[in-house]
DNA sequence: CTGAAAGCGCTTACAG
DNA sequence: CTGAAAGCGCTTACAG
């Protein structure tokens, strides 16, 4: 009982339904003409053979794959599984499905990961987490592959991104630690290679130095838990040690936040910590993390809308779109009297 | 200034390179012969275009597409992207690459998704946390396509899968809260509907049932945090409350703290909290919670391995492979005196 | 080793 | 509306 796994392809279709080739084509194809009767001829013998026209076989003739790919680097900061999640979801519901690239956050290895995924002919690429080069973006671009940075801006280079108002949000903090009355406020930044990390971080600077006030110490944290653990462990170390820190990530201010537990500190009280992004995490009772809110849901949808866009039409000229977040007051820092929004 | 995006082709490299396009292709396709000299020729043409084979012609002639379906429900649940980072680092090393299908868990939307991946002429399916019916199990299989599930088994079906030893891990997390003189110990199981979740509940039970224990109660959580929640705040109410509580898994086991501590309890010393996993926040300070590791890295491992022989040989019989994990001693239960393992 | 030719499964002008 | 035919960019027997 060997079932030969033969493939069923429209002509199986066309000869069952005893029409031609073409017209199967048709019937599966959107805005093609075809007789009700024929459409029923065809529909019906599509069902009986479980016929499904091959994707790979229409790209190749319309030019358009609808595969998009993805190149992402870590997904241990749980803001990016669930971006993952609700890009794939939107995106299958257009009839679009991502194909997932890997890449480590250097230079290189994007160049290599960037070629490999040119040639499985995406309709467009969506970065997320990761950096391009000009060159790069150039050579995607000419290869007439629309390019959306999500999470991460770039200028000067002909693509387009999405991200929350990273300034905007790093001014908020400052704001709402400097009327907290905190007199040692440390910064643990979001990685400085990065556009996030450093927009986040001057708006802090800047609403800090627009009070006539300096932080206690600026330290990079990489995006990493580990480095950011280190950078609080040395600010902890020292005869003085900061009454708040703002962290460019959630996903090291949990680390931070152990740190300081593990110092006696309780956050909320003795210091304060702040975040960024609200995480799902953030709002559980381990941490219960003061933070600002990205919007992934609507960036997500401003990421698919842009996208779709550009596909469509190959002279979109690239946008960039930022989605504010409000601050989310929880426990994790000491809360300004009288503080409303 | 407008560049065309020209896609470069074959025939482009074999006029630049003066060769014929056979030649091109041969040069591109490994295993296939081609002298050093027109080797250097062709090379030399591709690198000045820029040229990569387009996959998606070249998987209408072999029947491979290098693609790698992958349908995952839900990626809030650490366990998940862990995983799905580790698969595509394994099979991009392999020269394949994932492509997305998120779906919900019901049957009928599971059946939608794999019709639409089908025609996208995937060479495997790799199905997580999801459960596949035996009719669309053998639809699959009929069309040539192997079957992988990824932590979740199924009885009766010609699917392959890899999971790790639930049963064993059930009964490992029993023997520990017994040894550790626990004298009401509740269940939190994981979704009955699921494989891993009557594995690991009837190893507990087992074990439980060996040493001539009954539980204090057993409830399932569905594998969802609220769930899992709302169950840990009934066995909460009661005058008589357990004092061990063995969790379906790691993502619902941090609710099921979050609830205990709201309640004044502290794991590890009035109530013994239990999980399975292993994800990363396990470890973290805001929760380090006792748990069985399930070796992600050795699963992903199989699971690579397993489909690459499937692909290679269509007559290869389905396996099950089950990898045992440890039980990792953290603080939120309380430990055996001289507990060793 | 190399080139000419067939063919993978489709879509899309082109006639009728 | 419908069918015959060309062609998307490749790989792979087939001759030489």
């Amino acid at each position: 009982m060997t079932d030969e796994p033969h493939k069923v392809t429209s002509v199986d279709v066309a000869r069952l339904a005893g029409v031609s080739q073409s017209a199967v084509s048709r019937v599966f194809t959107s805005g093609a003409s075809a007789s009700k009767k024929t459409k029923d001829k065809v529909l019906k013998a599509a069902t009986t053979l479980g016929y499904r026209p091959n994707v790979l076989a229409r790209a190749m003739i319309t030019g358009r794959s609808r595969i998009i790919g993805l190149v992402v680097a870590y997904l241990e900061n749980q803001f990016y599984p669930l971006a993952l999640e609700r890009l794939s979801n939107a995106l299958q519901a257009k009839g679009y499905h991502i194909l997932i690239f890997t890449a480590p956050n250097s230079a290189e290895d994007v160049e290599a990961v960037i070629q490999d995924l040119m040639a499985y002919q995406i309709d467009a690429l969506i970065a997320a987490s990761v950096s391009i080069t000009s060159e790069l973006a150039e050579q995607v671009r000419k290869a007439g592959i629309p390019v959306v940075l999500f999470n991460r801006g770039q200028d000067g280079v002909g693509v387009s991104s999405v991200t929350s108002a990273n300034l905007a949000g790093g001014r908020k903090v400052a704001r709402f630690l400097l009327e907290g009355g905190h007199e040692r406020i440390g910064h643990i930044a979001g990685w400085q290679g990065s556009s996030t990390g450093r927009d986040r971080q001057s708006g802090f600077l800047a609403e800090m130095n627009a009070a006539g006030r300096t932080p206690f110490s600026v330290m990079d944290g990489m995006y990493s838990r580990d480095e950011a653990m280190a950078c609080a462990e040395k600010m902890l170390a020292g005869p003085v040690i900061p009454d708040a820190i703002f962290v460019g990530n959630d996903h090291m201010a949990f680390g931070v936040m152990d740190v300081v537990r593990a110092h006696g500190l309780v956050p909320g009280h003795s210091i304060s910590v702040v975040g960024y992004d609200d995480v799902p995490l953030a709002e559980w009772g381990g941490y219960h993390l003061t933070t600002i809110r990205q919007p992934v849901n609507r960036m997500v949808e401003s990421t698919v809308n842009l996208m779709l866009r550009m596909i469509e039409d190959a002279d979109a000229m690239p946008e960039h779109i930022e989605v504010e977040g409000p601050l989310i007051v929880r426990s994790s820092a000491r809360i300004p009297e009288g503080w409303t929004k």
